[in-house]
DNA sequence: GCTCGACATGTCTCCACTGGAATGTCGAAG
DNA sequence: CTTCGACATTCCAGTGGAGACATGTCGAGC
């Protein structure tokens, strides 16, 4: 349900086209909320209809530029205000953790290790993106920074999190269960 | 994909019936993976007809105790050491983090202070369980641990992200602009 | 003048998840 | 002995996302 909200809030920062946003969001939104292209057409087809957005201009190779409504801008801010952000989010990482006891010792301590890695991983990656951000000074930047931020702190708290697992599991097996 | 996953795994801890599961699910994967009696069922089903469990007892009510087959282990063990976790986690909480300069400052503002709220409620919650799960032994308890771990970990990164969060809006806010 | 790659939009099917509802059984308390 | 609440299962309709596929256009460079 979120996905056109998502296109709510890239349109009421710049008009763009389909093809622009499906570019936008491998790029700035592709760790926070991933779309195809088949859902992006799709959802801008039905906000069209709902007349949460218009089409502002066309241009070559039929090119349809959109922009909100006055109708879109108003959902948009009800729903970053008004509505309650929804559920728990599912990690299959997590479930993994729990059932953990189904390996011997040494694998489960090899999965926890290979968390840490991956976290290391998106942690290199994402402070690569941080220059990018840095400069620049329209609201996607302004308040992407504060979400690469987020993704910054969450990625260390993964591998802290997955070394200092690995360390319980292995204080576990050591000791002698008299 | 990863519910049927999530049965293998409690059916590995011990044989149970789907109302059984549907509890387990309830209390200590509530946070990691809900799911609902539909799923489950639906789910149950499925994983016979594919062999990976089996039923074990029947019961009064109709109840059936399942328990998981030699192959619905094989399957389990592969899926936790050799499947890739799978993808990012959607979050709609930072998508709106994304949008908050939609908002008027001090809308936004206040929409990180409820975060900072929310983030420090669940871990109240998340604490009142930590009693719970200490003195237990068996293996859905011991990983169970480090899971609630993350979780206390991943509430209070929560909580003083959203308070740094709502200190960069107000102060790029107060700042004048030269 | 042709071709290739980027631009651009759409359709279709499958699967997971949600939420609701219907149905029936057993045990304990009154 | 009756009734109520916990136990227990099954089905279904609707929604959203994933991914594959189909189609067409323009511009640059050879």
């Amino acid at each position: 349900m979120s996905l056109r909200h998502a296109v709510l809030g890239l349109l009421s920062e710049a008009p763009a086209s389909g093809y622009d946003l499906l570019k936008i969001f491998e790029m700035s939104l592709a760790n926070v909320w991933p779309a195809t292209q088949s859902q992006l057409y799709g959802e801008l087809g039905k906000l069209t209809d709902a007349g949460l957005i218009e089409v502002a201009a066309e241009g070559p190779r039929g090119r349809k530029e959109y922009r909100v409504t006055e109708a879109g801008l108003a959902e948009l801010r009800h729903w970053i205000a008004e509505v309650p952000p929804n559920t728990v989010p599912r990690s299959d990482v997590l479930l993994r953790v729990f059932f953990l006891g189904a390996l011997p010792a040494d694998q489960a301590v090899a999965y926890l290790r290979s968390l840490a890695r991956d976290a290391e991983n998106d942690l290199a990656h994402l402070r690569s993106l941080v220059p990018h951000v840095e400069c620049q000074d329209d609201n996607l930047s302004v308040y992407g920074r504060l979400a690469l931020e987020w993704g910054l702190r969450a990625s260390e708290l993964r591998r802290e999190w997955a070394e200092w697992a690995e360390e319980q599991i292995r204080s576990l097996n050591v000791t002698p269960r008299d």
